[in-house]
DNA sequence: AAGTTTCTTTACAAAATCTTTATACAAGCC
DNA sequence: GGCTTGTATAAAGATTTTGTAAAGAAACTT
């Protein structure tokens, strides 16, 4: 089992057999809705990784279900739908569907466009190796290197980098980084944040007296570049 | 001008011109290419945000060359197409394509559909950044900028510059200054403000003897433009 | 249980920032 | 002109914030 679940929003009961079938025998999760009341309950209660979308709803235009989904739904959806008109392929798109499938459609185009949106979605946290210059972060591995070299850091250290990095150019603020890494009690402990910026320092800036990665910023906090 | 680039490759040149028109006068930036050979070299020395492929290029077959792109080019890839073949459509988006479009095609679900993949692959977060001239501030990140150049600003500094910023174009009084950034008990020290416009007119101003975005408006307060 | 690593805490040095003082300039007014 | 009022700037302290080393405590390894 693939795991990822995808939501049938269709009110032909037919098709949505067929459709569950094909999707299961693929090895994805399934969940089904017959209206756009349901559909928009579903997806909110539990959101699936993709919607198929049928635009000719019993109970309401597919055009605004689509709206009403795409204003928090980020994930794909792809829109199944009867009616072939240039107008309604535009309109679909540009409200934020990810592709538009004529019915009758073939089986294994659908699937094959499954996969296309469901890559491109996904393909984010495929590579989570972060680059700043001669540093490189591998958020999966956890493993730091500077010009290559692996550096090797603790753990707290690496929380701290770690922040520092998913948050290039802004500025964290000394509160925010100690409630991050220690817990909110320890807010004030200043102390522990500048000896462990002196750590980073000292293992990844070329000359730790004149830091070019870790800048400090004085009375607010540190900002990584 | 979008600034968008998009890279089209086909053999015949009155589709090539044909693109080239409908996606300049849609505010793409475009560069084609005739053949497979000529295709990854273009792309590989200038990549462009989309690229718009052909399957049937005189000197090889489409879906090698989607192969080999997708070897490092990462950015949506739409295949333009006469075959509407199940088999070739699902080995493109297997292969990679981020959509396919059998030609012949409607121009507005091209451009639909160029809007589309486009939208998904750049999911920006956009930061609030004032500019102001020469001079623009990230509220975000905390950054200000000069010509480019990064001006580092103490807090107070930067504090006394955000109100500046927030309020254009309006006169902030020496006692609303004096009340916001050192509080209330503070509104008769106006030679603290005196200090810290003097030091942003020194970080910020060409001219600080001849201040253009800093104004003093005599016996008000100051204003920003 | 000894040794190693990592974290916490303390102490002090260094740097950055803020406050204050001193002085100069400009404009308006008698 | 001489006076007052409001403003500009430099520079000397004063204060706050930050950096670094190093010792002790705690947590892990073997």
């Amino acid at each position: 089992m693939n795991n990822v679940e995808i939501l049938i929003v269709d009110d032909e009961v037919q098709i949505r057999k067929m459709l569950t079938i094909t999707l299961q025998s693929n090895d994805y999760k399934v969940s089904e809705a017959s209206n756009a009341k349901e559909a928009i309950i579903r997806a909110a209660n539990h959101p699936p990784e993709l919607i198929l979308l049928d635009l000719g709803l019993p109970d309401e235009n597919g055009h605004i279900v689509l709206q009403k989904l795409r204003e928090w739904y980020t994930k794909p959806i792809i829109i199944l739908s009867a009616h072939s008109s240039e107008e309604d392929i535009v309109k679909a798109l540009d409200n934020g569907a990810n592709d538009y499938l004529v019915k009758p459609f073939r089986t294994g185009e659908l699937l094959a466009r499954i996969r296309s949106v469901l890559r491109s979605s996904t393909q984010e946290d495929e590579n989570p190796i972060l680059n700043f210059g001669d540093l490189s972060i591998d958020l999966a591995t956890r493993i730091v290197r500077k010009t290559e070299e692996i550096v090797k850091l603790t753990t707290t250290e690496y929380t701290l980098f770690c922040l520092l990095c998913k948050n290039e150019g802004k500025v964290l603020t000394h509160h925010y980084l100690l409630k991050q890494i220690w817990g909110p009690s320890y807010i004030n402990e200043s102390q522990y944040l500048r000896v462990f910026i002196a750590q980073l320092r000292k293992k990844l800036e070329d000359d730790p007296n004149h830091p070019t990665h870790i800048i400090t910023e004085s009375g607010v906090g540190y900002r990584f570049i």
